[in-house]
DNA sequence: CCAAAAGTGTTCGAACTACACCCATGT
DNA sequence: ACATGGGTGTAGTTCGAACACTTTTGG
């Protein structure tokens, strides 16, 4: 990196700003933090940090995504490049925004703290800074297609989960109620779960089944033409 | 814009690269040229530019788009950021990806001779640099989607188009042969096409019937909760 | 025993697929 | 007259939508 081929061009501040979704108690959340620097300190904001000079772009964004969330590998995507002059008020910075689903409920509080962070439910967002709310709404948008047609959602349930869990979580996805039977129907005739002997008592005296998602199985479908849709 | 509140951290030359796409004759054709300076000059590319200080990533994809077409407003939206430290063999360069739709016909080749232009089949790309064949390749993927679900397609054909054309052009986009009776079936019960009385004799003795889209039909059906679908 | 959530099948209509022949016209 | 592409309708099937009752069990 030395050849200084395009000098006359202009350098910009590159960001990446995660929106990291969970879900809980029948909403999705996004997790905020307070910003703890200038400008616009004190104010509800995304995870974010700056891109450096031997790191992609997605690398970033992982590296960002770990150290808020204490998790490797999570599901991760891109959602875009946003690049108002304006966005920033600081100075002029470029953001590519990433969107994460994770499981609420492995999720170290401690680390919360230390970030001023805090799970906010999309339904009831407070003001935030520059373009993020956008940002979100543009996620919320993008994940209600995708989750139509890969199976991306179980990365917001716990490895075992029961069907009215996932019912729920399809619920605040698609934002419309679904009909029980036919959720279920559709499920089943997919062959991507296995049903477990054990049971979830916490939400109901009779107990719901747990389920987990087949990978295997589900790769396998693939490959012979399957489609996920639900 | 003068605060500096970032200063420790890194810039990057930002540019957009823009993938025109044009239908003709069956196929889908991009819009590639010869580069002109240094790295890699003399090597088949994409349409680009760097993002300037006072413009948003927008509208330096309009102002490449117009630049190189010499159409105001086309049909324009954003595939991504594309951000790996290699990417760009001159320096590190972070790309933001637009595809444009087109129409092929009404375009001036005077314009293309000017920066050795030049129309090419999708299905027969050369070698391209960096990572544009990533690009046109995510492109396509998103235009299939796309074409779907909103009717972009009618920016790829003439204002008066017939229905085999219309035809031919989705089944570039889906890269699949359609039913014609079906396919017209589906136009029919959308409503949204309206049929003039001149015939295209192009291309049969026999002539096809043009259609017009009809963006105010589709703008009112849209209120009433429809959905295009293709 | 009762409240609360889990689980289970069938029917109806809409939408999609497959499919084959006649039409118009320039040469 | 014939070759070429344009235009049309129906039947069968699949898929999605609507819908109500029984089961389990903790309190």
């Amino acid at each position: 990196m030395s050849a200084a081929f395009y000098q006359k061009e202009v350098k910009f501040f590159v960001a990446v700003d995660c929106i990291i979704l969970g879900f809980n108690d029948k909403e999705l959340n996004v997790l905020l933090y307070k910003r703890k620097f200038e400008p616009m300190k004190g104010e509800w904001s995304l995870m974010g940090g700056f891109v450096r000079s031997g790191e992609s772009i997605n690398d970033a964004a992982s590296r960002v995504l770990t150290e808020c969330t204490g998790i490797h590998d999570l599901f991760m995507e891109q959602v875009g490049a946003y690049g108002d002059v304006t966005r920033d008020l600081g100075e002029r910075v470029v953001s590519v925004a990433y969107y994460a689903l994770v499981n609420l409920n492995d999720f170290n509080t401690d680390l919360l703290k230390e970030y001023n962070a805090q799970w906010t439910r999309v339904s009831d967002l407070p003001n935030l800074i520059f373009d993020h709310t956008l940002m979100i709404k543009d996620t919320l948008a993008r994940l209600k297609r995708k989750a139509a047609t890969r199976p991306v959602g179980f990365n917001l349930l716990p490895d075992k989960f029961t069907l009215p869990q996932l019912q729920n979580l399809y619920e605040a996805i698609y934002q419309t109620p679904l009909d029980k039977r036919n959720f279920r129907k559709k499920l089943n005739s997919m062959d991507i779960l296995e049903k477990l002997d054990e049971k979830d008592k916490k939400s109901s005296k009779r107990g719901a089944f747990y389920y987990t998602f087949n990978k295997e199985k589900y790769d396998k479908l693939l490959e012979d033409g399957f489609y996920f849709s639900l």
